[in-house]
DNA sequence: CATGAATGAGGTTTCATTCAT
DNA sequence: TATGAATGAAACCTCATTCAT
């Protein structure tokens, strides 16, 4: 038993690992000699607890989404009608949180040429979705939307301007520090959510 | 007398083959023996007219670039006012505009890790936020934007929406047609226009 | 625990491999490949020991040097004084030290278009130049050289001699066996050592 | 007939800018179209008057020791006993002779992998070993030899003093200007030739 | 469990050569 | 006669994967 915690333990310092050389390098220039560099192991350890690259580079993935939803959760049990909050968590707002942000992203191209990522991309997205809807119908049942809005609609263009801000901030970091991604947020959630007076 | 070719439109044709190879396999699955097939040549026919890969994938960024402002120059001449059109022609709305938007996206993950790629990327954001900042500035004049609307963080908004759109629509083809593209953009738009009474 | 190899020993055998191939086909025509059939080994295993093909070539050389300074070596040790013997480790009298030669000699060429290449090479002489100079200097002492020779002058026209010699016997190994090189050698030495009454 | 000569005078500057290229490249590192450049024509042209590299390279040899010939006859002419004269002409004194003796220095390590090029280089030898001969003949005869000087011995040691010479004055031109290396040829001669009382 | 030496397929790149014009 | 576009073989090099230890 405490084989297997060990086991999983390691499985995910190298995911981890896997993570930090994609965000440093760029998804198509990591090798595996990288990752181990990052990890403190070589390649044969790394292809011990992986059958093949690929499943490094979808841990890795996995990584970063369960973390992502970690940090989701935890901003939903603070505050479940704190819709900032929650999609703060799914920003690049931070350093530490840029390199899982970009790892996601870094993913995106790749569905492109593999079926299989392509559905884990929609399994993703089809999650999030659903995760954001929910916040959506609590503030809509406690009153804080405006009425006329259209729930699964907004869900899906406020998926879209987070990435589309999140893009734009791991793309020129320097210019979009958190305030400035969140000035764009809060401009287009004025705009659906009741005005406090 | 050389068999008589023009080098110009020699390379714009191995550009566009790389483009399609791009769409289709994945940016980092191409090899130059696959654009030799697209293109009908050899690899050593690409290296004759570029220097190396970087530059053919350099070459095909930029032609999928030009054949944007192209056509977002023409949608500015038919009417000036119709930013919506404007837009449009940013969006993978088509199949045929579908594969060059994929080969923008595809470089995104890419300027991680290239310092030259980034600072490029980052040209054409400018080149295409002033572009439509211009769009917006001219409707203004025209008294079709609502007051108060800040032009330039207007801008940056909808341009994060049309990326974020853009990506969903590229990611999942199939429940992204270009009505419900089109219905986003719409959306947003008319929250910042005068609305036609 | 890895297979257990012992890396510099490996290094020197592929750089022997290399020289085998140098003398064997030149220095220009020799592939990776060669050297990899030379050392029972494939192109990959040298790269894992050498960051290129250069530095596979330099080691070569380095091999080759290092060989002939330790004969040098130990013809000083059997023999302070003897001139002579010393000289004849340089000179390719054998089949075993003609590889050792050609290797050397293939170099030249080479510095002509490296800079790095050719600095090794002027190093490599100073060194030869001193050792040389040295055992001059200890035969003066001993009172063999006639009186009025100059060592420096004397040092750099055997460098020459010996260089010219031995590249005549490189390249027509047939008319030139040991005896006829070391005819020639000692000819010039009776001109400046103190003869035997 | 005039177009005869126009195509030996291309072929000669093919080869002349062969030489160029060699002596500034390095042998293995010149392609056809850096000699092209030299010759200011493509690499269609120079394979219209050679049937290939190989056949270039060696029209550059063969100029370089046409050139070298027509030198040392003029020097015969001038004056058939002045034995410096005639081997100054064979070393690489000004920058002008230097390209032609680093073209010919860089064929002996060529001579290592091929049979044909190795019998050309022993043929060269040859007839500059009888050039050679003849003038220590003629001064043999002018009573300027030591008695007992074994002419055909004493041009083996001249031919391999003036080619280590040359060599290490090509690969070091900054430490061997003309005065440093006709000063090593000089002290040799004088240990053979006859004192001026 | 873990290592890292070795493999070998596959990619990019170079370049002598061919050939249509 | 001359061009230079195009070829394609061969080289170097990288790297995921295997495996003896």
């Amino acid at each position: 038993m405490p084989r297997v915690v060990d086991h999983d333990q390691r499985r995910e310092a190298i995911a981890a690992a896997a993570c930090k050389a994609i965000a440093r390098q760029g998804i198509d220039a990591v090798t595996l000699g990288d990752i181990g560099d990052h990890a403190d192991c070589t390649t044969g350890a790394i292809t011990h607890y992986f059958a093949d690259k690929d499943a490094v580079m979808l841990a890795a993935l996995d990584l970063v989404i369960q973390r992502l939803y970690r940090r989701m959760s935890r901003a939903v049990e603070r505050d479940p009608t704190d819709l900032r909050g929650f999609l703060a968590e799914t920003m690049p707002l931070r350093p530490q949180s840029r390199d899982g942000i970009k790892v996601w992203f870094s993913f995106w191209t790749r569905t492109f040429s593999s079926r299989a990522l392509n559905r884990r991309q929609r399994e993703m997205h089809v999650r999030w979705f659903n995760a954001l809807t929910e916040r959506l119908s609590v503030m809509d049942n406690a009153g804080l939307l405006r009425p006329g809005v259209d729930i699964a609609f907004e869900t899906e263009t406020i998926a879209a301007l987070i990435n589309g801000i999140g893009l734009r901030a791991v793309l020129d970091a320097r210019e979009w520090p958190a305030e400035r991604q969140l000035a764009h947020l809060d401009a287009y959630l004025e705009k659906i959510l009741v005005q406090p007076s």
